[in-house]
RNA sequence: GGUCGCAUAGCUCAGCUGGUUAGAGCGCACGGUUCACAUCCGUGAGGUCCCAGGUUCAAAUCCUGGUGCGACCACCA
């Protein structure tokens, strides 16, 4: 036997060891030579790459172990599981946090200047970049660390530049000047995707613009006599670039101005009033001031109106000639306060009224955005997304939840091409090149990097010195990770990857165009099914953040509780695609699911392996004949557990499968099965009886341990290592790798119906006694009547059990029951009658007159079901199981009919 | 404006194919500690399954409409 085990689970002693224990023997590596060579059937994951300079948070904590509940589950089928770890460089992130850490340095990213600067960050990442893998070990997912991946690492890097020259040379990378979402403090442009909107309370300005020469009557005028306009802007400054006014064409207030000019304030440019039907002549005054720089439909206007574009806001304002010098280098609040300022100075300052709209803040540092005309790279999406769409209309791919489906599509409908330039120095260079012959101003798109211009010769080429977006690296993660562009064993075996388990946030960043692609450089899908999970939140509902301060620290609940009361948590407490809510206040709370549950596998096994007093069983099917009525009903009710549990992981129903698992252990083995083993397992037992009990035991927490591991590694593993050899079986070293129980074997409805009715006796025993408020301690005697038979067999099989677990002195069966006599009553599901000399309190009328409408209800299903099966049109037309399942419908309740009648008949 | 989702116990949610008495955890009330576990055991209270119609022998479940809440996308001069 084992040293004894502590009557508290203490995760911290175990978790550390077994973890080791498993990744020495390496049960975590995937090995693709099964795959290719034995034919093994391959079941991989990918990580969704955690940013390479992140903490654990919950939403890593929820995601990782749900994708590690599969793997292992998985694994213990029989598969050849991978589960691929690795992190994201994650461009914007992680150099916004080396130059905080270099600014308390005093210093700025130029201070060091790029190479410097780059090298900076690789040594902030070699230090720090593996801690958040460290963290996931610590909440015991199985990923094959050896296959380790980072997205700027040389591998992934060929990959991309692989890619890049690739899709460049398809024509599917283009470079132009495009309105892009510029963030003014990250100085980089970000992608429509890395713009978020957010409600701000602004303040709408309308300006007045004096037009020029004689205008028509009914305009309003300036007191020197001019005629203006109205316009109403949120960014006052821009005005500086404005090169138009735009009105509705079918405005009548302003059709005969269309083709004049007004004269810009401010400037002495004058611009035309344009029409065009953009414009909505019910908002503000029905005219619009045009700035093609920095407006995104204001740029689509001045192309389809051939308008020029003026940029204002350019990091070189200063020598633009277009800005008056009193506006040039000013920040642009500062010069839209200035402008608001002058405008009011000249009497053009309409009015100003307070507007809530929604603004594009940069989704890494919170500033808001501005839209700007500039000069990037962009892929041309619309050929990319065609397969990616087709894969979810023929069901390829599948969304779980299936309501994401719509989202997916509905973006990939709209796909607006991808500006893919970054300007930051972390991350992947983009790999083009620009000959500085202004001869000849070739641009060099290469795989290798060029020495000279392959077009004129010269020696003097300079690259671009952008960098890629960082999803730019993380939608080919399916893939390179495996090894691609070479041909490795890796990528035969495991690509394409099986299921994708990430947050819905990153559906359009990431999951969308690892899908197009998989497609585009794979020719094949990269997963077909997809789990998005819900987001983690506090009791308030609000998504858990750093900034919030409302996080909880999945380290600090693995300290507290263990990883398996963690892991526990958030499976049960995560409904298909519902988000979860913790309370970061209250671990205790919040945590006591699995910490309470964790504590119960733990004693249970503890109370098994105390009283198990051999270190071998016999094994079940040896003892197959002197298996008692509990032995029989806990197999069965485990093998119908194993049915439920794993029926629901098929179909991502997490909490279902951890429901199962809980409710079979606690609810069935824990309170029951062992309630009625403790007689036997007592001194001076029968030897078969014993022997079948141990035996059943055994195996009733053999099977659960199994069910439980996906979800609770460490503990199932702990106490099944322990577990007492059964004859004849070779169990491997851990549960790891042990097989994932079948179901259909072991269902035994006989003796679920006996067991059901001893357990609804001993119920209302209890109920009773509750009732009529007779201390548990004090024994009672019963009398029993029209003791069916599921009732009677139980009770001869397990009086024992009955007399010890409900207190129970005297049985008396088929005693008379005198009408009036003192006592409490009660009528047992089988149409027994239990009674308990004990009060006089018992209400007949109302009794019958439950069973009175319970019969009337059976009767209506049962004429139904009847009426459905008499029709011809319905037992011709419907298929066969359909009609059996009707004729056991209407069996049924023919069989309840009788039996509730029979209680009547007894109530008198 | 477009698309989608949700509404069940005090709280957070299950309830899959319409069918026994609508469940769980937490919380609450009452009672219980020699003999695995007080991180425990037993019992109980608490539900117009958002509202109104419809289909059906039968609706929390399916359909229509309404109300309330939320998400995403677009727009927001």
């Amino acid at each position: 036997m084992s040293e004894p085990l502590s009557p508290q689970y203490e995760p911290g002693l175990i978790e550390a060891p077994l973890f080791r224990d498993w990744e020495e023997n390496g049960y975590f590596r995937a090995d693709a030579e099964r795959v290719i060579q034995d034919g093994a059937d391959p079941y991989v994951i990918v990580i969704p790459p955690p940013n390479v300079t992140a903490v654990l948070h919950m939403g890593h904590g929820l995601n990782n172990t749900l994708q590690d509940v599969l793997t292992r589950w998985q694994r213990m089928q029989g598969r050849e599981a991978l589960y691929l770890p690795g992190t994201d460089h994650a461009g914007i992130a992680t150099q916004n946090v080396v130059e905080r850490l270099i600014a308390t340095e005093g210093k700025t990213r130029d201070d060091l200047g790029r190479d410097a600067f780059v090298d900076r960050v690789w040594t902030f990442v070699d230090e720090t970049g593996s801690t958040i893998l460290q963290q996931l070990r610590a909440i015991g997912c199985s990923c094959d660390w050896s296959r380790t991946r980072f997205t700027l690492e040389p591998d992934l890097s060929t990959a991309v530049r692989e890619v890049f020259v690739r899709l460049y040379e398809k024509g599917l990378i283009y470079r132009g000047n495009y309105i892009i979402n510029w963030c003014p403090r990250c100085l980089t442009a970000l992608s429509d995707e890395e713009a978020e909107p957010e409600e701000t309370n602004g303040r709408l300005y309308h300006l007045r613009y004096p037009i020029v020469g004689d205008a028509p009557a009914g305009l309003p005028r300036l007191p020197d006599g001019r005629a203006y306009l109205v316009v109403a802007t949120t960014r006052p400054e821009t005005m500086l670039g404005d090169t138009a006014v735009a009105v509705h064409p079918d405005d009548e207030r302003y059709r005969a101005i269309v083709g004049r000019e007004v004269a810009l304030p401010l400037t002495d440019r004058t611009i035309p009033i344009v029409a065009d039907t953009f414009v909505d002549p019910e908002f503000g005054t029905g005219a619009v001031k045009i700035t093609p720089a920095h407006d995104p439909n204001d740029f689509e206007m001045a192309r389809r109106q051939n308008i020029a574009a003026i940029d204002i806001l350019t990091p070189d304002a200063h020598l633009n000639r277009n800005v008056p010098a009193v506006y040039q280098g000013l920040d642009r609040f500062d010069a839209r306060k200035r402008v608001v300022k002058d405008f009011e100075a000249a009497g053009l300052l309409d009015q100003v009224v307070d507007h809530t709209h929604s603004v594009p803040h940069c989704y890494r540092c919170d500033t808001i955005v501005e839209p700007r005309l500039s000069e990037q790279w962009f892929v041309k999406m619309k050929p990319l997304a065609e397969p990616a769409l087709a894969a979810s209309r023929n069901g390829d791919v599948r969304f779980t939840p299936d309501r994401w489906t719509k989202v997916y599509d509905n973006w990939l409908e709209n796909i607006r091409d991808w500006c893919i330039s970054r300007q930051l120095w972390w991350g992947h260079r983009i790999p083009v090149w620009y000959c500085g012959n202004a001869e000849c101003g070739e641009t060099i798109v290469a795989r290798e990097d060029p020495t000279s211009c392959p077009k004129c010769g010269g020696a003097s080429l300079t690259q671009d010195p952008d960098v890629l977006d960082t999803w730019f690296s993380s939608w080919l993660w399916p893939f390179s990770t495996l090894g691609w562009p070479q041909d490795t064993r890796d990528l035969k075996a495991f690509y394409p990857t099986n299921t994708l388990v990430t947050a819905p946030e990153i559906l359009f960043f990431w999951v969308a165009r690892m899908i197009m692609a998989g497609f585009e450089f794979m020719g094949e899908l990269p997963f077909r099914d997809v789990y998005l999970t819900g987001t983690v939140r506090d009791t308030q509902g609000r998504k858990m953040s750093k900034s919030l301060g409302n996080g909880i620290d999945p380290l600090e609940v693995v300290n507290l509780y263990g990883a398996d009361a963690l892991r526990y948590t958030v499976v049960a407490g995560s409904g298909l695609g519902t988000d979860v809510y913790m309370d970061p206040a209250n671990l205790e709370a919040t945590f006591s699911v699995g910490r309470n549950f964790a504590n119960k596998v733990w004693n249970a096994g503890r109370f098994a392996l105390m009283n198990i007093q051999s270190d071998e069983v016999k094994s079940v099917s040896e003892v197959q004949d002197t298996l008692e009525l509990a032995d029989r009903w806990i197999l069965s009710r485990l093998d119908a557990a194993t049915e439920e549990v794993t029926r629901h992981l098929e179909s991502f129903r997490f909490h279902e499968a951890a429901a199962a698992g809980y409710h079979f252990f606690w609810g069935e083995l824990a309170d029951w099965y062992l309630e009625l083993l403790k007689p036997r397992l007592q001194e001076g037992t029968d030897v078969a009886s014993r022997e079948a009990a141990e035996a059943t035991l055994v195996a009733a927490l053999d099977g659960i341990l199994r069910l439980l591991h996906p979800v609770m590694p460490f503990i199932t593993d702990a106490l099944w290592r322990r577990l007492p050899r059964v004859q004849g079986v070779d169990a491997p070293a851990s549960i790891m790798i042990a097989s994932w129980p079948l179901s259909g074997i072991r269902r035994d409805d006989a003796a679920d119906a006996q067991m059901s009715a001893l357990m609804e006796l001993i119920g209302e025993i209890r109920t009773l006694r509750a009732e009529y408020n007779v201390a548990p301690g004090t024994p009672i005697s019963i009398h029993l009547r029209d003791v069916h038979h599921n009732l009677g067999t139980a009770l001869r099989a397990e009086e024992r059990a009955l007399r010890r677990m409900a207190r129970v002195g005297g049985i008396e069966h088929d005693a008379p029951v005198v009408a009036g006599a003192a006592g409490a009553h009660a009528v047992l599901r089988g149409g027994a009658e239990l009674f308990i000399p004990l009060a006089d309190i018992i209400d007949l009328a109302q009794e019958r007159e439950r069973l009175q409408k319970e019969l009337e209800r059976l009767g209506g299903m049962l004429r139904g079901t009847e009426a459905k099966l008499g029709n011809e049109q319905f037992t011709a037309r419907a298929p066969e199981d359909v009609i059996e399942r009707e004729r056991e419908k209407a069996e049924n309740f023919r069989d309840q009919r009788d039996r509730l009648s029979t209680k009547l008949a007894a109530l008198g």
